[in-house]
DNA sequence: TATTGTTATACTCTATAACTATA
DNA sequence: TATAGTTATAGAGTATAACAATA
């Protein structure tokens, strides 16, 4: 009945594993805490991206993601239909220019400060420092 | 031309969005060391957890992977299909237990090998001692 | 009644391949 | 030639709902 099972002695030191673990919780409170908005984790992290790369091309936000145009096409499809972002002419005539909508902007802000609440609930065992720090060795990894 | 966008100032300070973020990078880099192995990371996890937790439930695994027992079914298909897990007959005439095939324990170790070494060259940024500290913290994310 | 496993079905997310229009 | 976007199709991965057997 124990809701955890013992993880293997080697591969207990991969980050990889633990980062996969510890995600599994936080996904989990953040899909309960976006769920009234009908938009996952994934999502909101994708539309985060758009905000704080006004006008960027469709290409780069599928990179940004690791995943490729197509699938970046129906995310920003679905971002689109959501009336969160909107396509523009980019520079190029080929290339699109994604932007939030005004309510896209407010509507991001509001999602991320339900997703904070959630994670100090998950992330109780953490004091502020350790949090910090977290957070900190978590962005050297990304380089 | 960047493969990177700016993160959004407030999510920015998400445990959970760095944990995504730095996930794609670990995630992609594991799916590239096991492709001779037919397994998705996430799978290597799954059988980790059965060679940690010999004799376990299909529906302990699933409670540990935050997934359902349907899909926890086809999962332990794939990895008796692959010849890297055995059914047995459970304490209860109903449940199933898991154990890792004498195969499945040689070539979780050799995957687990493999992991380990594309781990040092994504984390190449953080010394011994980040890193423990980053396994450490995500250990207690967990609870 | 609740739980374990199972099956069938559908939905989400992503990839591949081919096409267009631009560069 | 290479790139940005698009479309159609297929494949993982997961969820829901129902059922049988057992507790």
């Amino acid at each position: 009945m124990t809701k955890k099972l013992a993880p293997h002695d080697k591969i207990n030191s991969l980050v990889g594993f633990q980062i996969q673990m510890a995600g599994l919780c936080l996904n989990e409170a953040a899909r309960t805490a976006l769920s009234a908005d009908g938009l996952s984790p994934a999502k909101v992290t994708a539309l985060s991206l758009v905000g704080a790369n006004p006008g960027c091309e469709q290409s780069a936000l599928a990179r940004a993601l690791s995943i490729n145009r197509a699938s970046a096409m129906k995310l920003v499809n679905v971002l689109e239909d959501h009336g969160l972002v909107e396509r523009r002419p980019g520079r190029d005539l080929r290339s699109n220019a994604l932007y939030l909508t005004p309510s896209g902007k407010h509507r991001l802000d509001a999602m991320i400060d339900r997703l904070a609440a959630a994670e100090r609930v998950v992330l109780a065992n953490l004091d502020d420092a350790e949090r910090a720090m977290l957070i900190r060795l978590l962005g050297r990894v990304r380089g």
